[in-house]
DNA sequence: AATGAATGAGTTTTCATTCAT
DNA sequence: CATGAATGAAAACTCATTCAT
């Protein structure tokens, strides 16, 4: 990957979160990198195409994030991590998740691709068994529902619209019983 | 409002929600409306304008809602109409919330116009003081939670992503001492 | 029809003919007739769309030429007149056909919407029906020969090639034993 | 002339034939040869410097072709020749020569590129001598026709729109005593 | 000789909006 | 109230061409 290719990658990622994709132009994007307009085309095929590229990029680091979280032994401290998995990850990277998050969520043909992505099975396979292993009553019904949860937690993390987000783990870790 | 005033409003309301309001074009919205594109103009001024007059029309129906929520005296039925009341309102008027609904969360503009209305306040007003009566131990905490279930509930109903959602009802009344 | 859209139709028959349909973009179309881009697929749809208006018109009106050639009742006559065919409608209508012509030859999609069309076999029908009334041994064989050299004319006439076109009828009818 | 060189024009002479000089991008020429599309210029300077290479190729062989039919001492048996030209070098080199004349025929520019050059002189030379060994009345009208006749089967036969060439051409022989 | 990254001007087309009728 | 002709700016995308490697 060149140089100017990472650089459309990052500008259009950023301007798409800000104003969503529909909003911004080739144009745009191509400004804000410093290339031409047509280099997009010839990297990324269409602008389509630049949005599969971003939404693929963010699936693939979301998988590996999963697999961190997988490897937590310990079930109590499994979902604890669970719950601060979205500040976490924000945290560890804070630009990148709040555009591709954003985007996620703001953009209704993107939800589909995201949605037959693997990452959301594996996301509940790992809440699932949490679950399981801390002999939770209904383990499948509590996965649905932290999914909403957390699902709620990531929107509203990266629209800045959570301020006491400690407060609020402290309470959701008092609910789960971690403390 | 005349007749053909309120066949583009519905024509609007269907067609945003189906594509998004920027992949709307007014010629569209006209032709699905069966009227000149002129008259859009005429009557809400701009594309805009008619966005702003469908948001205000969900939002002073929204908080009807609410008034009728606000006036179950009892706690605990009125939290359990809390938990039911996405489905309670989407089942009500199918058509109508779930294009609303799913206006609002797959836009951005139209997201600051809902955010900065007065019925969200109304909503965490009415949840407080019921958690309030019902003496839970950390009732802006509980507030703030429900209402981000209750919102992801509504955008998963609106873009039938649960099937369970009964299932899901009995097991939150579970956790919230309603049964 | 518009003024404008009649100016449109003009300007774009005009600008096709002389360099062809694919040289001439909407922008110099819009230019020459004075009118906004927009106007072009407000009216026809595509560009696309404006050719196959003129090229509608144009098979319209060769199918009222052949008409005329038809009715003219006397063999001998109707031949003649069928060598200067390509002249006399080229004569009647200098701008018109010169550029219809030319962007029937010179263009490849359009050839296969000409073809389709049913000038052509009227064009046929009656040449063959002339040889045999007038005991030509092999009216097909005629006709198809005669159908090559006339539209060797046509194409020869709009582009200016021939110099000596008179010479070449009173040769021909010669040929056809019409002196 | 390297191999890919080579492929690089006859990718191009397909191309062309097939949908036209304007609508053939170089990249389309480069992904059809299997080469990038900077060796396009670094051979042939410019797109149109690719055609006038293939212009000039096809003029060249027409030339020799030509020389061939001259060296027909016979003027009968040269002007039968003369009548089979065009089928004689179709076939001779079919997909070569489809490709050749339908560029010539569908395109503009190159029209222009190949009525300036030699061949045609020569060709009229050749029927004239012709016509006038033979004792036609009108040597120079005879050719003028037959130059005609003869261009309009080669556009005929590289669109495959004739079916009974053979017996056209016993017709033809019979016109022109050759039977 | 050959590649492929990069460009900038150009293409067709869409869009929200205005205005005379 | 309603239409539809008309606009101009902007959209996504294509193209021939250049150049460093």
């Amino acid at each position: 990957m060149t140089e100017k290719q990472r650089k459309i990658l990052d500008t259009a990622l950023e301007l798409f979160a800000l104003e969503g994709y529909n909003s911004i132009s080739t144009k745009k994007i191509a400004q804000g990198a410093g290339v031409s307009e047509g280099l997009i085309f010839k990297h990324f095929g269409s602008k389509e195409g630049l949005l599969d590229y971003l939404v693929e990029e963010g699936v693939e680091l979301m998988n590996r994030e999963l697999d961190t979280l997988m490897q937590i032994s310990d079930a109590s401290e499994r979902l604890r991590a669970t719950l601060r998995f979205p500040k976490t990850i924000i945290d560890r990277n804070p630009a990148y998740w709040k555009v591709q998050i954003s985007i996620k969520f703001a953009n209704h043909e993107i939800k589909e691709k995201y949605h037959n992505s693997s990452f959301m099975g594996k996301a509940m396979g790992i809440l699932n068994d949490t679950f399981d292993e801390l002999n939770f009553e209904n383990p499948q019904m509590e996965t649905q529902l932290l999914m909403q949860i957390i699902g709620s937690f990531f929107m509203a993390l990266v629209n800045d619209e959570i301020e006491n987000y400690d407060e609020m783990l402290s309470f959701l870790e008092k609910k789960y019983n971690l403390k």
